[in-house]
DNA sequence: AGCACGCCGACT
DNA sequence: GTCGGCGTGCTC
């Protein structure tokens, strides 16, 4: 006698296999247990589901043919908890993609290639012995006195009102400024919930693998201290992608089987089977790439406030920038908010005063100068004084493009439509979206002249230029300046970035030249000067978000300056501008985020953006434009039939700004609506409208479709 | 998505 | 004569 059970297995978003499938098991089996089933011609791993309540509870869905039985179960690992499957069935539905998808690629690669007795050799391996760890042994063999650092009063009062949020259980958003030590109000917080319960477990995220290692140490320094013996390696484990297979499994296991009392990881580790969990973290919450940008299109952060209210656990979200989301949800319960907002405006160690902000009138420069000379000379009298500065411009490589002298040839990618950038280093052209690279040609392509030139400036060329400007500038002790610069070309391999930094932390670098990914969470002594060279795009961008991005950017570079207290006096955050009235700058000038954010939300509310709306785009790849643009307002018409459709507007189809990438035509069509509900409704309706449009022939040159719920970039 | 089957070019 | 290119089609 046996028994049909429903089973989730990966099935990309449109396959007409969105629906679990059914199988045959000789004994009933638990939802959310793993199983090993045939599909096709090969075997894969699969999630038993709950047959479906309501509509359709009677039989299980019919399959046309015979009903396979499964191969085996995977002894040894416990089902996926209920809450972990709620979760999963609230992403496939929210953001548009079939069960099946979410719930395995929720999942660590390598449970689906091991089979079940390699598994079972997986699971036999010993647990570590309580002595294996190192950082335990080292605090039990010396009882040195220790005592946890103290809070400061606004530290203290934010855990006290979390405590005391029994009446407030919902999420908290700690707005706390660079360096007011919102890490440690995350490590009190995480020690509270784990001396509560021996059980529980809390979930740490940070936005960027690079962050990790810095957090990972500093959670191992502090748990295997007051864990002591009870602090063993898998006690605290990393989800990331930089992991390997076998790590990534695990880690996965670890925090399955609970061993794992402290998860850290990036948005990946939001998917993390918990079955203690009862505190969930989000540092720098407001940071984008908390947003998935391909297959399930989630929002880390947002799911954390889902998984934290389905599993009755706390959520922090921190961050000195919060999103213009975050901070509207935050605003007086009165008014209709539902995080509670704690503050802490000032720097760890009573100094309270951040860099100051200048803002340079590049109206009133040389045309077309680089740096002005009042930034110039601060550089020089910085370095001549032994002290570091950071110089920020979000361009890599040499030049953005080559142009001929004489024809109108600029350096355009074949594949794409974007300019290929010119690498000094290695004399390439390279484009930044396809990868497509060539040796930089000796005469233009199009007319033969020897004269082409770069135009524009990227890291590279900075840093070639600021050398040659420095030249003659000595250090304190007589030896020449030391410009180094840091962005994804320099830091390629594996490891580059820790000894790039670990260089200037040493001291060796005097000018730090690179793009956004040296702003972030990095903690550099002694810069006293930051600058960024040309920062005015972002202010009127088409992207409603970039003002909030361009914000947020500056005033965490303006917290890389001045973490010495012995140098937070002196330090400096410099802006060139054309427009130093700008009230973004003004605003950054005062360290007022608030009043920033009110500036921006009453913007949105006046033109009915996020939050004061939802938004989803429909995308489409196709061979030529017209083609993705065809589908897009077929689409289009097809959603005007559906019963919501009154209640979402739907805009006309548009090629994306970088229209062709990798010879593939781009567009896409955005819907707005100021109810979430009937936004979710109208396109869980369409998904399958789309899905008979792309088997129409009259679309045949349609590559791919997505749909994006919540996009960050529009 | 995998992984088949299925028809047309350069190799042992 | 095979190996193999990726163009449609199916998977409980």
């Amino acid at each position: 006698m046996s028994v049909q059970i429903s089973v989730l297995v990966q099935t990309p978003a449109h396959s007409p296999l969105a629906e679990p499938l059914t199988y045959q098991s000789e004994l009933p089996l638990a939802a959310g247990t793993l199983v090993r089933v045939p599909l096709g011609q090969s075997e894969t791993l699969g999630v038993v589901w709950e047959l479906q309540l309501g509509a359709a509870a009677d039989p299980p869905p019919v399959p046309h043919k015979t009903i396979k039985p499964i191969t085996s179960v995977l002894e040894g690992v416990a089902p996926l908890s209920k809450a972990w499957r709620q979760m999963v069935a609230f992403s496939a539905s929210y953001y548009q993609r079939s069960l099946g998808e979410v719930a395995l690629s929720a999942l660590p690669p390598q449970l689906k290639s091991l089979d079940a007795t390699q598994m079972q050799r997986r699971l036999r391996r010993k647990p570590p012995a309580a002595s294996a760890s190192q950082d335990a042994q080292a605090a039990e063999s010396s009882p040195s006195p220790w005592a946890l650092p103290e809070l400061t009063p606004a530290q203290a009062e934010v855990l006290q009102r979390m405590d005391h949020a029994s009446e407030h259980p919902g999420p908290f958003l700690l707005f706390g400024a660079t360096g007011s030590g919102k890490t440690e109000v995350y490590l009190r917080a995480v020690q509270k919930v784990l001396e509560s319960d021996p059980q529980a477990q809390a979930l740490v995220m940070v936005p960027e693998i690079n962050l990790t290692p810095q957090l990972e140490a500093r959670f191992a320094h502090r748990f295997a201290q007051l864990l002591g013996s009870r602090f063993l390696p898998d006690t605290l484990v990393s989800m990331h992608s930089g992991m390997t297979g076998p790590q990534r499994l695990k880690s996965w296991l670890a925090a399955h089987q609970g061993q794992a009392r402290i998860v850290l990881g990036t948005r990946m580790a939001i998917f993390a089977s918990m079955p203690h969990l009862q505190l969930i973290v989000v540092d720098e919450e407001h940071d984008p790439s908390y947003k998935q940008q391909e297959g399930a299109r989630y929002s880390a952060r947002d799911l954390a406030v889902f998984r934290g209210r389905l599993e009755n656990a706390p959520v922090i979200l921190g961050s000195a920038t919060p999103s213009l989301e975050s901070w509207h949800h935050s605003r007086a319960a009165a008014e209709g908010g539902r995080y509670l907002r704690l503050e802490m405006p000032d720097r760890v160690g009573g100094h309270s005063n951040f860099p100051l902000v200048r803002r340079v009138d590049m109206n009133h420069q040389p045309k077309g100068a680089v740096f002005s000379q009042p930034l110039l000379q601060a550089i020089q009298e910085r370095v001549a004084r032994g002290e570091q500065c950071m110089i920020l411009l979000n361009r890599r490589g040499y030049a953005p493009v080559l142009q001929c002298s004489d024809c109108d040839w600029k350096s355009e990618c074949t594949h794409c439509s974007a300019y290929r950038v010119f690498h000094k280093i290695d004399r390439t052209l390279r484009c930044h979206h396809c990868g497509f690279t060539e040796r930089v040609p000796r005469h233009c392509p199009a007319c033969g002249n020897p004269d082409i030139r770069p135009l524009g400036r990227g890291t590279e060329q900075l840093e070639e230029h600021l050398s040659e400007l420095l030249h003659a500038v000595a250090r304190p002790d007589g030896s020449p300046v030391r410009v180094a610069r840091i962005d994804a070309d320099t830091t390629q391999k594996k490891g580059t970035l820790e000894s790039q930094l670990a260089s200037v932390h040493a001291g060796d670098v005097d000018v730090l030249v690179g793009t956004q990914m040296i702003a972030k969470g990095h903690d550099f002594r002694g810069i006293t000067l930051v600058a960024a060279l040309n920062p005015d795009g972002a202010l009127f961008s088409s992207d409603f978000r970039a003002p909030e991005r361009l914000f947020s950017l500056l005033l965490q570079a303006a917290g890389r300056a001045g973490r010495s207290p012995d140098l937070s006096a002196q330090s400096e955050m410099w802006v060139q501008t054309h427009h130093p009235q700008h009230p973004l700058y003004a605003a950054l000038k005062a360290h007022n985020y608030p009043e920033f954010a009110r500036q921006q939300l009453a913007e949105r509310e006046q033109s009915a953006l996020p939050p004061f709306s939802y938004q989803a785009l429909l995308r489409a790849d196709a061979r030529t434009q017209e083609v993705a643009q065809g589908f897009l307002s077929a689409a289009r018409l097809a959603a005007t039939q559906l019963p919501a459709a009154e209640h979402v507007s739907c805009f006309a189809a548009v090629p994306l700004t970088i229209q062709r990438v990798a010879n593939v035509e781009r567009a896409q069509m955005l819907l707005e609506s100021t109810s979430r509900t009937a936004l979710q409704h109208h396109l869980s309706q369409w998904h399958s409208l789309l899905h008979a449009l792309k088997k129409d022939p009259a679309h045949k040159g349609v590559i791919r479709w997505a749909v994006d719920v919540d996009p960050l970039a529009i």
